[in-house]
DNA sequence: AGAGCTAAGTGATGGAAATCACAAGGGTGG
DNA sequence: CCACCCTTGTGATTTCCATCACTTAGCTCT
């Protein structure tokens, strides 16, 4: 199901665009020795909701669907969780059990730190817990923001408009480009905005209709943000 | 509209109960030092959604309603905070402007802390930095919850009966009673929920019809949880 | 006390979207 | 290459709730 990697952080390419990767160099090596690297095949799922929190994942590489459910099957995606995220940090710092399962979407490299070690990381390490402190303060306005986009549109077309635009920002941001590869279901897309598979396919389709996407495979490109902004009432 | 205090963190009967004030003594005395004792009125915005983040509010007692808005006017309140909560932490660690607005929903006695001061605090001392994080690791589950409330229960009641499932469990926490005070309008618990204030009046009173819930002025008392639990789908 | 305001209660109605039901792709593996 | 499954596309139907439009209740202020 998984191996074990030999490689360490300071070797990774992103330790320095995470907060949490990037520590000084001491510390850097106390997260090294004391986490064991591993690599998750797609599907794996990590942590499920209700379980008790022993380790965090910090996630090098790839992505992990972090969602809810109802004992009824009503299923909520969280968020999509991608490099530099800590999965269960909340968790482990709350002393609760894990709010929500974490499933890798695709192939994902990770390091798996036990609790006590992690404490022990953020005690003898200030700069590992304001690590900390930024990396929760980011998932914190990401949960924020799914609770924007599902509470403030008033239509699923909204809450979409709200999803696609949130996605292209970030895409933008690091690869200056409005599309995105959209490696979700509609099913999923409806569980990220408090809606229903059909009305997914159906807004998606009158969003094409209309040309303010477009559609290739996996490739979904934003031709008219503004209108979409316009739609999102965000 | 507001004045200074003499209070001093070590005084604070709660210093105790909240990670971000049982600090060790020398943390504790940087805290009173660089931050200043306020007391807000009833009404007062601390600070509004957009806004620079210069500074961050220690809540020490009294209740705060955390909400964000659509330029639509639509309002969504994401949550009461108590004492304990210390709110811009988020955006202060992200270096972001504010995610949300902040309003005294009771009179508040708080400790405002500039960012600088903040940093400086938790470079200094570690344990500031963990109870930072151990902060917002509460701040992000809130979060979490509320996206959770409103996007599984499939209905405006089953949102509300988790509202409601979600105060009393923390009342009887504290408290040990069944009893909350319900010090909002159902205009705001419409915004809590993702509904209109007109189904919010409907669904409390169908609760109380069905004998769920019992109301004498402010004070609710929810008299058969595990039938609200059923009906909520969490 | 009455004016004026905000909050709460209630009925009627229209419409948007959930649900149901089924067809059509599109890929995988036997 | 056919069978099977998963995903997507689309129509028909129905239900629920937002919205509108009032009334009633409780407060504060003059």
């Amino acid at each position: 199901m998984s191996h074990c990697l030999s490689s360490t952080c300071p070797d990774c390419p992103m330790h320095q665009k995470h907060a949490f990767c990037n520590l000084p160099e001491d510390a850097r090596a106390f997260l090294a020795a004391n986490s064991v690297a591993m690599e998750y095949p797609r599907g794996t799922v990590v942590f499920r909701e209700g379980d008790r929190c022993d380790a965090v994942v910090v996630l090098c590489s790839g992505k992990m669907k972090i969602s809810a459910s109802s004992r009824e099957g009503r299923r909520m995606i969280l968020r999509i969780a991608g490099g530099g995220s800590v999965l269960g940090l909340s968790a482990a710092l709350a002393e609760k059990t894990h709010e929500a399962t974490a499933e890798a979407l695709e192939p994902c490299r990770v390091r798996v730190l036990r609790k006590r070690s992690l404490e022990e990381l953020m005690e003898q390490y200030p700069q590992a817990a304001v690590a900390a402190a930024k990396t929760l303060a980011d998932e914190y306005r990401a949960a924020f923001e799914e609770a924007r986009r599902i509470a403030l549109p008033e239509s699923p077309a909204g809450r979409l408009a709200c999803l696609l635009l949130d996605w292209v920002g970030r895409e933008r941001e690091d690869h200056r480009t409005d599309t995105i590869t959209m490696s979700l279901t509609h099913d999923e897309l409806a569980s990220m905005t408090a809606t229903s598979r059909e009305t997914v396919t159906r807004t998606l389709s009158r969003f094409r209709k209309d040309g303010l996407i477009q559609m290739r495979g996996v490739s979904l490109t934003v031709l008219q943000p503004q209108v979409l902004h316009q739609i999102s009432a965000c």
